[in-house]
DNA sequence: ACTCGTTTCAAACAAGTGTTTAAATCAAGA
DNA sequence: TCTTGATTTAAACACTTGTTTGAAACGAGT
């Protein structure tokens, strides 16, 4: 077993099951077992229980929050240079695009989706926090931007309608996971129709006369 | 202390902290001892922990959809006898705004809210069905009166913008819990406005082309 | 071949888990 | 007042939890 290996099976059966049975229904023993790693190694490698959780979150959310930093900066400074106001729907599609398809980027990244899905309103202070302090700068710029694209919306109705937005945003990305979803509330549509109707919905309702 | 007084102080107990600090990081001892009753109660006068999550849930629940349904076969029924179609805003708020505005109807019932905010996305099957199985006849129903009120609108993009008003709605419904909410993700709006801005937004959403 | 820092391992640790038990207590009905 | 059923209680049950320990195994550098 080479160098890290040890470190990456734990990451990935952290990610795994952390995201189905939830962070306080996984037991060290379980996640060791099915990483086929000794019961030590996470107090070893990652130091506590807690610390692996904020090391899972931080592995692919670290590259996804460049990829959405980074496409949000572009439209800003391009719609500076030709000296038009941003588009809501380029910036929303800037932020909403990257993290649906980052599902199925690789295998786990379906788990990991689901799992800061929820992370926005887990009860769990320290969760939220662990997911909340590597997010909310990218939101907050976000704001920015949405409140340049769109001047004649009142502060707090935009703050509240991006609320709303990373509500049902939360919601797809833990949809498709649950092994049998009831009748009449399944989701019908595959993932690209799905974020494509997200951005509709969403920019919809942003842009709605108050 | 009268006869199913015990009863009711789990019940309120149990709401608070499977709301503020999540079911499975709950412990049947903190339940008792904040409610200050025996440990052995829970098991007698609900047999499990899980059955007294059910209770719990069903306590408030089936009240709040009884209001909820009869809301939504009012104006199906008045449509159908004035002959026109049913309004999607009248069907939206009959859903969404009794549910709000029960979060101030009692004290608890915050909680409450709070706690069936989150079972939608819930990791564990367990709470997700528990809820789910109250809940998803109202939903459908609310599906099936929404299609009459939108009949241009496929049924699959009708059910997924359906689903993106579920997590908005989730969201809400979980907001303002948190002690401390991070500076620029902090909502501004009071209850009411709050309510008002979802149905405009939801709406909005829920009827924009295609 | 031998050392040295890193990593793995089985075992144990103290504390906490949901649940059960049997005796004690209570509130009425006869 | 005595009895009977429902409720409360402290204690114990069997088991799981996250974490720690000290010895064993490993792997590269000399």
């Amino acid at each position: 077993m080479s160098h890290s290996d040890t470190k990456i099976r734990i990451l990935d059966g952290a990610e795994q099951l952390f995201a189905r049975e939830g962070f306080h229904n996984t037991s060290l023993r379980a996640l060791t077992s099915q990483a086929e790693v000794n019961l030590a190694a996470v107090n070893y490698h990652f130091g506590s229980k807690e610390a692996l959780l904020q090391a899972v979150i931080e592995r692919r959310l670290l590259p996804l929050n460049a990829i959405r930093a980074e496409k949000i900066e572009t439209i800003l400074t391009q719609a500076k240079q030709n000296l038009h106001l941003p588009s809501a729907e380029d910036l929303l599609r800037a932020f909403i695009e990257p993290t649906l398809e980052f599902r199925s980027s690789s295998p786990g990244a379906q788990d990991f989706i689901n799992l800061i899905g929820r992370a926005l309103i887990d009860p769990d202070e320290t969760i939220r926090n662990c997911f909340l302090q590597l997010v909310s700068p990218l939101i907050q710029r976000l704001f920015q931007g949405l409140s340049e694209a769109l001047p004649h919306l009142a502060p707090e109705v935009l703050l509240a309608r991006l609320q709303f937005i990373m509500g049902s945003m939360s919601h797809v990305m833990c949809m498709g996971s649950h092994s049998a979803p009831p009748p009449g509330l399944a989701p019908s549509l595959e993932a690209k129709a799905l974020t494509d109707q997200l951005l509709i919905f969403a920019l919809a309702g942003l842009e709605a006369p108050e």
